[in-house]
This record gives structure tokens, C-alpha cells and sequence, in this order.
DNA sequence: ATGGGTGTTGACAAACAACTCAACACCGTT
DNA sequence: AACGGTGTTGAGTTGTTTGTCAACACCCAT
């Protein structure tokens, strides 16, 4: 599903492209536009402020847009270790197992 | 260090700016800028070009220049596991002992 | 002192990102 | 039939990114 499907779906059932324009601070135009794919996706800031009115988390919408959060590339810059597992996880192919194993890890209080 | 001092101590004992400007295809006046920092590090492109072209691998100067490499940025969009890794490492700061259990369990061959 | 090599700087430009504005068209209700 | 509410479309705008070009200044060897 592409961003304007995603985003329409979302929106459709509560507000009016107009309502959800006006709370986000943007011209319904153009959120027409995005939800037709006439436009790209939103910038982050944007983004962040429609979730905030639709009640999701920002970085699902983020994601759905595909891009990378911001606070996400953050995080990858200051942790070496995180290119590390990108760079493996892109060349091997990883189990959902083996996922879930490391989701534990990091989940551990234990230092 | 910024990522223009790192880009002259690179290039500085090899080849000039205009030689390296040359075979990247950019002008070398641009360089000079990049390097005293009057200007933002250049594209993912020019950098993957310059990578090559002084034989350095290309995620590691594109993270010198701040930026999220892409295909990077397609293994995130792709693989929902690594979101919430990062979700993870930004919320509870993880131990680097951690790190490395987490970096075995993916070059295990098993599965 | 000239020529060839080096790096630096100011002004400008093309392409792209992220929008807005004006105008229109539909649709259901009064 | 008029009106308020909905969504759509074309043209234009503003700012940022990502560079270029022309001109200069230094240094070293001939």
C-alpha cells in the first residue's frame, strides 16, 4: 500500500481533509494531493503533527512514508554497533528467531 | 573532527584536490569548500565516488558525513525487527557487552 | 620573472522539496 | 436553485541542496 492509500485510510473515517488540514496547519490541497500520490509524503515535521491529530505513533507514519526518522538515524550515528548489525542483517538474511533472541537481549534489565 | 578535516587527511597525502576533484567528476573548488567546512559534506553519490576513488569503503565515509546510507535506510524500511531495535538502543543505553552477544547471535551460521 | 602546480573565495545557478492559492466540480440538504 | 460541505487540479512560490565558474593568491623550480 503506498502512502496516500495509508494516510486516506487513516484519515477517511474520523475528519474531512479540510478539519485534519487545518489542526495540522497545512493547506487541504495539498493533503489531497498527498493522499492521491500526486505529491510525495509530507516532510518529518509534518508528518509528526498529522499523526499527533490522528492519534497514531510518529514514527509508524514516518515509516509508512519511508523515511527514516530522524531520532532513528541519531541512534545510528552515535552507535557504531548499530552499522554493524545493518550491515549484517543486509548480506545474511536473519531468522525471525534469531530476532526474537536479540529483542530479549535488549530487553534484559540485567546491566 | 568534522567531516571535512577527515576528508583532507584522507586525500592530503595521496593526491591534490583538483587530481581527486577529477576522477569524481566534480569541480575542485567545490572540494576545497567541502574540506574547510564552508560547505556541507557533498551527495551520497560524489561521496560513494570518492570512496572509490581513494579506496575507502563507501558506508564508512558517509557516515563520517552524517548521513544514514541508503541502503541502510532500505534494510530499516524492510525489516520491522530493526525498528524496534533502535527503539530500543535510543530508550535504555545499552552495555557494549550486550552489543557483541547481539553481533554473535547474527553471524551464527545455524539458521 | 615566468610558469605550472597548489589551495581559496565570492557570486551565481540549476534542480529539487515542500508547500500555497485560485478555481473548479461534485453531492446532499433545505 | 442555492448553499455548505466535500475533494481535485494547474500554476506558481519559497527555501534548501548541491553544486559551477571566474578570479585570485601562494609557492617552488626553471
Amino acid at each position: 500500500m503506498d502512502f496516500g492509500s495509508y494516510l486516506r485510510e487513516l484519515r477517511g473515517k474520523t475528519i474531512s481533509q479540510r478539519g485534519l488540514a487545518k489542526i495540522v496547519g497545512i493547506s487541504f490541497t495539498y493533503l489531497s494531493k498527498v493522499e492521491n500520490a500526486v505529491m510525495p509524503p509530507p516532510s518529518e515535521e509534518v508528518l509528526i503533527r498529522i499523526a499527533s491529530a490522528l492519534g497514531i505513533e510518529p514514527d509508524e507514519i514516518i515509516i509508512a512514508a519511508k523515511k527514516v526518522p530522524s531520532n532513528f538515524k541519531n541512534t545510528i550515528l552515535e552507535i557504531p554497533e548499530i552499522s554493524e548489525i545493518l550491515k549484517l542483517a543486509q548480506k545474511k538474511e536473519i531468522s525471525t528467531e534469531k530476532w526474537k533472541r536479540i529483542i530479549d537481549i535488549l530487553n534484559e534489565d540485567t546491566q
